[in-house]
DNA sequence: TACCGTTATGTTCATGCAAATATAACGAAT
DNA sequence: ATTCGTTATATTTGCATGAACATAACGGTA
């Protein structure tokens, strides 16, 4: 059994998280279904927690990620806002490129 | 106030955790010591967390991390052993390198 | 107006993790 | 044999995080 090196990458704004892997899977599910609470759903997380990580994200970016609307034609949703996508799309970036940096780092601990 | 990137990388044997960055203060402070209790106040963490923290790293390592010695001339102590050493300075290596490349990734997020 | 599904918020309960405390085991030195 | 400082281990207490449940607010539609 040989070694593995695992990694965490996330984004804070004025030492409060703003983005990381769960926010993101959650951001990119507000994005298929529509809503957060569909979104809740597909994650397999309440409603509640969902909603917290959201308004943190919120309130920690410069700019509005989503935008939720309340009551109407279905009872309201969510949706993301272009900054959200172009938020998410470099976290992607970012997270899989660190993937890759230490796929080769590991070669410093092969034979230990 | 401007983005930041955070991080955490460890190392992990077998799905247990080996290394991290706590793990490795405690490591060097265990170095320079000594002993685990010395090691253990000096870091501010109980006796008792710093001593499952080694038992955890030396059941997930390949060959012994420490050598922990009971009772003797001033009661008894811990050093680390050569592999214990290596690892250490892998991980240092590979973390400092991943801050760097972090550090570069940033500016992907500098404009947002 | 009544309904509906959603967002928004509070409250209680459980569970796991950390902190604190206590104590046993050990072996060299005196 | 006693002392000493350390390693090793068990038990309890407290806290923080999340789960579960309940409910209000909203605004289009019929």
């Amino acid at each position: 059994m040989s070694y593995k090196i695992k990694s965490r990458i996330w984004i804070e704004s004025d030492n409060n998280v703003l983005l990381g892997e769960g926010r993101v899977h959650l951001l990119k599910a507000i994005q298929e279904t529509g809503s957060l609470s569909k979104a809740a759903k597909s994650l397999n997380i309440s409603y509640k927690k969902a909603w917290q990580l959201i308004d943190s994200v919120n309130k920690s970016a410069k700019k509005p990620v989503t935008i939720n609307s309340i009551g109407g034609k279905g009872g309201g949703g969510a949706e993301l806002t272009d900054y959200g996508l172009s938020l998410v799309n470099a976290f992607d970036d970012i997270n899989k490129n660190c993937w890759e940096f230490l796929d080769q780092q590991l070669e410093k601990i092969k034979l230990l």
